[in-house]
RNA sequence: GGGGGCGUAGCUCAGUUGGUUAGAGCGCCGGCCUGUCACGCCGGAGGUCGCGGGUUCGAGUCCCGUCGCUCCCGCCA
């Protein structure tokens, strides 16, 4: 962070800490910052400074340095320090080859303590390991002054930066949309805001501003983004937050393909800037289908083999019960060559459970051993059934083969689960590696077995491909496409219904009769009708974007104050009971009892 | 909503089959120290073993409940 400019310089500093550097020897220089540490000589006392910048080392004499002597003494960790001398090159042996600014150092003559610190729940850059997540949100405040955690946010605002960068430079109009909007209860749960005007009533904090910009694109805006903040009341998991930042685009006059154009080239410009992978343009695409049958996953990770195989036809007339039931009910025999692999049974035990975790019935494991299997399930094959098998999994003597018999959703999820699984546990994934695909030609909507209708697989907004008939909804392909970097979906996108009629009869199929559609969506049906332009978009998560580019374990890493996995802010204690006359104003009556426990 | 893991000093952790006074490293406090940079040396303080209950002569350890953190499944149009 050496390009960081100087303000007026003042009396608490005129350079910052990283910018001591041997192209000022000789020059004084007033830097101000924390202490990062404190090595006491008794005669002679070093303070390594600290700022946003880096670290440069202080050197108090007790001759030179009068009074600042007798305070360098005093100082402790994270106290606020502004010291003022010469910057001098240090004597060859001195010299510190770790620090950018370890050539040279501050002789002070005059330091202020700006403020003292309490010490600190952990150590700021420990060594003794990592300080615990519970401390660190506790104390966020402070777990920002580490380096990664400094160093992850600065990325973010590089990539948020490029970002607006690049959309600026081709037109875009950064607008913003409400905070507080309507409920649309479909897909994940609202966070409501009580209104206090029309007690009973609720705000709902946006889950994407996908409707707004549509409707923005009926007012002519034609290119529109926002880093906007998106909310889901739902569970988190180490790559997802209850409240998330997108980077959302939406654009007029434009297809698929111009939309694909400009995010390649956005997405090439972002990883320049953030110092990711080169991206070979144009990107690898991949259709559905093609993502589903050979992954088992519409967000595949192509950096490595052990491709899903159907095995359907070679076992058509097995008489294994369980295959033959599978079979006759619609089901499919699908299946993965894991390569020679040697695996304890407690292991195979493990694979067994994780498959039933993942849905699955069971898992059949074999190795292949000369014509046939080494497997309790080998005994219900016939050799004819085994040798084919043995051909379709391109199987080698000793590879290690699983499959799973199910429904195509189950097989297709339990076995894909598991090829992520295999890879990360025989170490298949080149760190080097990236790989970009984007996946096009969806189905528009997917049948929902449970509430035995039909939804829709992107959202209810996206244009299906041609003419869409309503009598074979299934068959309906969507114009739509995600891109996903090694096994991850950064974003996704589609062309949106313009036309009011279409998107009256998408309704319809999804079940939301015309009545319906009127109340909750009538202002969107309102505004297709006033001329709405050709449009489409996109939005990414930016969270996991920057998560990706800084390698951080979890997405809070690159969040400056995120939540916990159930929901809470350690930092600030939401959420928290109010007063009892907050509710009333809002018109909620709560039983006090639980404000009382807290 | 379901399953797994964790909770011991300020922080990160160890703690054997249930056994006598619960330990280590770092940090903290005091002293010494003029070239360190994870400074060094000497000394010291610091514990409701998450919380509640139970079993037992005896519980950090076993059992039940509960709270919190975390990972996964469901969920995330």
């Amino acid at each position: 962070m050496n390009g960081v400019p100087a303000l007026r310089p003042n009396g608490y500093r005129d350079t910052w800490c990283g910018q001591v550097l041997p192209d000022r020897v000789d020059s004084e220089a007033r830097v101000a910052g924390w202490v990062h540490r404190r090595r006491d000589h008794g005669g002679l006392i070093f303070i390594d400074l600290r700022d946003r910048t880096g670290i440069v080392q202080l050197v108090f004499h007790p001759d030179s340095s009068g009074e600042s002597f007798e305070l360098a003494h005093k100082l402790r960790a994270e106290d606020v320090l502004s010291a003022a001398g010469k910057v001098v090159r240090r004597s060859e042996e001195t010299v510190n080859r770790e620090l950018p600014t370890g050539e040279v150092e501050l002789a002070v003559g005059a330091a202020e303590l700006l403020a003292d610190a309490a010490t600190p729940p952990f150590q700021i850059e420990g060594f003794s390991g990592e300080a615990g997540e519970d401390a660190r949100l506790r104390h966020r405040y402070l777990d920002l002054r580490r380096e990664p955690m400094r160093e992850a946010l600065l990325l973010r605002h590089r990539v948020t930066a490029a970002m607006r960068e690049f959309l600026d430079g081709e037109g875009f109009v950064d607008i913003e949309t409400p905070m507080l909007t309507r409920s649309t209860p479909e897909g994940a749960r609202d966070f409501l805001v009580p209104s206090s005007q029309q007690h009973g009533s609720f705000y709902a904090l946006p889950q994407s501003p996908q409707l707004f910009k549509q409707m923005l694109m009926v007012s002519g805006f034609e290119r529109y983004y926002q880093v906007a903040r998106c909310f889901r009341d739902e569970a988190t998991r180490a790559d997802r937050q209850a409240e998330f930042t997108q980077l959302d685009i939406e654009l007029s006059f434009v297809d698929g393909e111009d939309v694909i154009d400009l995010n390649e080239r956005l997405l090439r410009h972002i990883f320049e800037v953030a110092g990711g992978p080169k991206i070979d343009l144009p990107m690898q695409r991949m259709c559905y289908s093609e993502a589903m049958g050979r992954f088992g996953t519409d967000r595949p990770d192509l950096r490595f083999g052990l491709e899903l195989v159907d095995l359907s036809d070679a076992l058509r007339k097995t008489e294994f019960k369980v295959f033959r039931s599978v079979l006759d009910g619609g089901g499919a025999i699908r299946g993965l060559n894991a390569g020679r692999r040697e695996l304890p049974r407690s292991e195979l035990d493990g694979l067994i459970s994780r498959a039933q975790e993942l849905g699955a019935k069971g898992l059949v494991w074999a190795f292949r051993e000369g014509e046939g299997w080494r497997s309790p399930t080998a005994k219900f094959l016939s050799e004819a059934e085994l040798a084919d098998l043995n051909q379709r999994l391109a199987a080698e003597e000793g590879d290690l083969l699983l499959l799973v018999a199910d429904q195509r959703q189950v097989t297709d999820t339990v076995l894909g689960q598991l090829r992520l699984d295999l890879a990360k546990r025989f170490d298949l994934i080149d760190p080097d590696e990236h790989r970009l695909v984007w996946i096009v030609d969806w189905p528009l909507l997917e049948w929902n077995a449970d509430e035995r209708r039909w939804d829709a697989l992107h959202h209810p907004f996206t244009a299906p491909v041609g003419e869409f008939d309503p009598e074979n909804p299934g068959e309906a392909r969507a114009q739509a496409y995600d891109v996903v970097w090694n096994g991850q979906e950064l974003g996704g996108g589609s062309v949106r219904i313009h036309d009011a009629e279409l998107q009256q009869q998408v309704f319809a199929a999804l079940g939301i009769d015309a009545e319906e559609a009127e109340a909750r969506f009538g202002f969107l049906l309102e505004a297709l009708r006033y001329g709405a332009p050709p449009h489409a978009g996109i939005a990414y998560g930016v969270d996991r974007i920057v998560q990706k580019l800084s390698g951080a374990e979890t997405i809070r890493d690159v969040i400056a104050f995120p939540k916990t996995a159930s929901g809470f802010d350690l930092l600030t204690g939401a959420p928290a009971p109010v007063e009892g006359t907050q509710l009333r104003d809002l018109g909620i009556a709560l039983h006090q009892k639980k404000l009382a426990g807290h």
